[in-house]
RNA sequence: GGCCCCAUCGUCUAGGUAGGCCUAGGACACCGGGUUUUCAACCCGGCAACAGGGGUUCGAAUCCCCUUGGGGCUACCA
């Protein structure tokens, strides 16, 4: 039996998003459960858009999801280079072998006369196929063409036949190779396209399974005959796998985080539009082009300016789950189960029992779609079962990639923090809810509602004079005296624990949300809590 | 426009490849109740689907056709 090996094949051109994590996963789980071997390659035969920074931030999101891999980048392999753009004489040399042949054939039309051509057949409502020249150019020809400074290029002689595609998730599918067209396998930069690359790789590295999303499925019928052409033996199985959908509509992609924000502008009033140019440090014009729609500022424009607004964008990019607070192992988890599931009704599965139970044939046919309420369940659930150690771990990295002031914490307090936040949804939770042991007293921000409900309405005031007292004279300032005395307080004035708790809550932290009260309290320690009480009953007692 | 894919609760899905085991199961969300010092967590209960129309068959969520709806692709991007 032939060992299996899969691959991920991803174009640096950004952060690894949400489908490409999905693709990789798969291709991952595969080549795991079956011991064969996972490889990394990086497809970067577009040289106006690829950036070096972007494959690190592919392949660091890659080590966060806890995907790793045999061959790539960082681990070599018998069948490297990895990286497209250092292979270029390889897929010269097929080029050569499809040129000799009388397979494929040089073009020299330009970017725009293409254009026009395909703009035309557009007009008569036709689909744009590449006219075939009944003679092709000879090598004369385009040695001179190229000496002339023309736009040279090499297009595949597509065969007029029938193409079936044996796919393992949509069984046999049928296309008409004289629909297809002759595409350009050599672009006139010299590099291969993405679907000779493709081909040419998949075969020397020796790949058996080819598991990519549905938007591969009309280049399929392409790559296969290429495949045959080119001699390469027994094509890789494909298993082309549903798309992952936005609750917007469409296929989960970048774009919707300028979208989201673009529309939260737009709902908002009274925004000061010079400001958030400033902030995004672009102009006012590019601000307003991109306000209608017109143009798109850079991801970092697009996130200074959410933050400014405190618009919430929704996550695309793994590295947005990672600075909202997700587990890898939710997310991992979560995306398995978007078009696969293990047939039995486990839903939180741990990694090790995804790849145990991962099986081709249970990929899902139809497209599902992206509910980030779910993720939240799932993440809440990964991060009670996770053990004490790797959660302190995923918190301590959260909380230095968002800059948290919670980051001083030593591992005990951080271990402590997480036991008392039992039941957090999100590292974020957690986060929020234990900021305010890590500023200064006179940083506290209250809000607004909190203050009402709690302090100004009713007596929540003078409580809190008379539980500030009762702590001042505490000798220990230990949780069950703490709570010995604040029970003994309610008792006292016959009424429940909150009405004495959430007034010492809000003045500690500022809001009515916090882990419970005499953990808070205590490590907050009595000097500042005390302190505290103080600022907020000389700020809140003469406004009353 | 052309080509291709898909169609079960609001969402993710089980069931479909071997038609009766399905008065369609689970999970998330939602609603109601409980617990409670806040938020969350937790416990109990509830709502909720085979897109429509034709066939085939003793019998269809399951097979076939049409309609409708959704999605993908249609680059010298990958």
């Amino acid at each position: 039996m032939q060992k299996v090996v899969t691959r991920f094949a991803p174009s640096p051109t950004g952060y690894l998003h949400i489908g490409g994590a999905r693709t990789a996963l798969f291709n991952w789980l595969l080549a795991r459960k079956a011991g064969g071997v996972f490889i990394l390659r990086i497809e970067d035969t577009d040289t106006k858009r690829n950036t070096p920074t972007a494959m690190q931030q592919v392949i660091s999101d890659l080590k966060w999801l806890g995907i790793d891999w045999d061959e790539g980048p960082e681990a070599d392999g018998p069948n490297g280079p990895y990286f497209q753009s250092q292979r270029k004489d390889i897929y010269d040399r097929y080029v050569r072998q499809l040129l000799d042949a009388g397979k494929a054939y040089y073009c020299f039309e330009t970017q725009q006369e293409l254009d026009a051509m395909r703009k035309q057949a557009e007009a008569q409502k036709k689909g744009f196929l590449y006219p075939r020249p009944d003679v092709f150019p000879t090598e004369a020809n385009a040695e001179k063409a190229r000496a002339e400074g023309k736009s040279v290029t090499v297009r595949f002689a597509m065969p007029d036949e029938t193409i079936v595609v044996n796919d393992v998730v949509r069984g046999e599918v049928t296309f008409n190779g004289s629909e297809l067209g002759d595409f350009i396998i050599q672009k006139s930069d010299g590099f291969p396209t993405y679907s000779f690359a493709c081909v040419v790789d998949d075969a020397l590295m020796k790949v058996t399974h080819v598991i990519r999303g549905q938007e591969h499925l009309m280049n399929t019928p392409g790559q296969q005959t290429l495949w045959k052409a080119l001699e390469l033996g027994e094509l890789p199985k494909y298993a082309h796998m549903s798309v992952t959908i936005s609750d917007s509509g469409g296929k989960l992609s970048k774009r919707e985080r300028p979208k989201a924000l673009r529309n939260a502008v737009k709902a908002k009033s009274g925004i000061d539009l010079d400001e958030v140019a400033r902030i995004a440090n672009i102009t006012v014009d590019e601000l307003n082009d991109f306000l209608r729609g017109k143009s798109t500022p850079d991801m970092p424009a697009v996130e200074a300016m959410a933050r400014h607004l405190g618009v919430e964008l929704p996550e695309i990019n793994v590295v947005d789950f990672f600075k909202s607070g997700y587990l890898p192992e939710a997310l991992v988890n979560f995306i398995a189960l978007l078009g696969w599931s293990t047939g039995d009704k486990r839903e939180i599965i741990p990694i090790e029992e995804l790849i145990e139970s991962f099986d081709l044939s249970r990929l899902t046919k139809s497209n599902s779609l992206f509910d980030r309420g779910k993720l939240v369940a799932f993440n809440t659930e990964h991060i009670k079962m996770l053990g004490q150690e790797k959660l302190r771990t995923h918190l301590r990295a959260y909380l230095g990639v968002i800059e948290s002031p919670v980051a001083s914490a030593d591992d005990e307090l951080l271990d402590r923090l997480i036991r008392i936040c039992e039941g957090a949804r999100t590292l974020a939770d957690i986060e929020r809810k234990c900021r305010f042991l890590f500023i200064a007293d006179d940083e506290i921000q209250y809000d607004e509602k909190a203050v009402k409900k709690v302090l100004l309405k009713g007596d929540g005031l003078e409580m809190l004079k008379i539980v500030a007292d009762k702590l001042a004279v505490m000798e220990q300032f230990a949780e069950e005296g703490i709570e010995n005395m604040l029970r003994s307080l309610a008792e006292e004035k016959q009424v429940g624990l909150g009405k004495v708790a959430q007034p010492l809550r809000v003045a500690i932290t500022g809001t009515t949300i916090s882990p419970p009260i005499f953990d808070s309290v205590q490590m907050l320690g009595k000097e500042n809590t005390l302190a505290r009480i103080d600022i907020t009953l000389k700020k809140f007692r003469t406004e009353n």
